[in-house]
DNA sequence: GACCGTAACACTAACGGTTAGCTTTTCGAA
DNA sequence: TTCGAAAAGCTAACCGTTAGTGTTACGGTC
């Protein structure tokens, strides 16, 4: 898919690549707070200030795949199937994204990440940041049309199932017990004026 | 209230006020990130050290009234009325909260934390464990049975309801709509089993 | 009132994350 | 081949924060 974009970019990916296995892994064998950025740079054999030119931070090192997160849930509103209502659609978004981070093999990323508060911050940080995204998404839809308030409120909410989904003893179960309160929640907002015509109510869980 | 508690207390107290007056004050008359820790030390006349002996960071001397906030949740849900359902006495305890951090004298400085990066991390991170000693609270009260995770969720819940209430254009009102979704996810929430007499419903809205 | 333990504060020096300024290398295209 | 620009490097610093080590001022005790 990305197969001959010049030496150049390979290089520079390659660079990127290099840097990010060798923090990973030196994270994962003497843990992150004792480990330095120069000693990742030095082990990645790369100036302190490359290292800066391909990661905005320390934490930004651990968080690298995880960038497709907020485009996969504010995809699961836009692409979802016409008049497909909002939170089951969310709800199973959710349900993969928690499968996928409660896997066998990432279960000593999560670890660290648990028993950094550095980390701990600038993951929620970043949660913080998909969340307005997400409320950005379900704003635009015509479909369903609530209030500002709403919209952000729902979008938090999401996250929050998400965040505390991870962390239970059974992650599954947590996800459905959230999502019935996310979806009780969304069913008493009501879009603030529909078309003249359809006086009151039969217009719910969109 | 506290008035001779003995020299040495006094002037401890007058240092921490210091620091933090001068803190304040030039953080709002030249932004929070150009300001210094060492300017503030040397404007306070006091060393960096000292400065750090009473605040545990430079986000801390922000957030340094705020520190009943989470007390005042608890209590919330400690202190009520015996049979109080629990969310009204939460809505008017975050409505109390939001009232006083949108009051007149209050802008500068919330307008400060917002502009900030730092800040607002710091806030948020504050704000989730304020999330998790309310889930605790919550989860602590033998009236309204639920499972660790549902308190969790309501929990988190209650905390976004006070910073999307805090931010949003009519924040009274922005607390009206919160806490309407609130209260629906808490009515699907049921404790797990009740005494064995009372077989369904009619239990509802603890 | 003299005495001692300790809490408060100061000073220096450093550590770790991050950035600015500037030079060198490496590629792509003309 | 040559030139411009992106990528990477080096140095030197800034900033928040802490450890180590004294020094002072107070509070309780004899």
């Amino acid at each position: 898919m990305t197969e001959p974009p010049g030496r150049r970019e390979r290089k520079k990916a390659a660079t990127r690549q290099k840097i990010a296995d060798t923090a990973l892994r030196l994270f994962l064998e003497r843990g992150y707070d004792a480990v330095g950025i120069r000693e990742v740079a030095a082990e990645a054999d790369v100036a302190v200030t490359t290292l800066f030119a391909h990661f905005a931070s320390k934490e930004a090192l651990v968080f690298e795949q995880d960038e497709d997160f907020e485009q996969r849930l504010m995809r699961a509103v836009t692409d979802r199937a016409p008049h497909e209502p909002l939170i089951p659609a969310l709800r199973r978004e959710i349900l993969a994204l928690v499968r996928h981070c409660t896997a066998e093999g990432a279960a000593p990323i999560w670890h660290m990440i648990d028993t950094s508060p550095a980390l701990r911050e600038h993951e929620e940080s970043m949660r913080l940041r998909h969340a307005e995204s997400l409320a950005t998404a379900i704003a635009a839809d015509p479909d369903l049309s609530r209030s500002a308030t709403a919209c952000r409120t729902i979008a938090r909410f999401v996250i929050d199932a998400y965040s505390l989904s991870r962390e239970a003893a059974d992650p599954e179960a947590a996800v459905d017990e959230t999502f019935q309160m996310i979806e009780a929640a969304w069913n008493v907002t009501r879009p603030p004026r529909l078309t003249p015509r359809a006086p009151e109510g039969q217009t719910q869980a969109n």
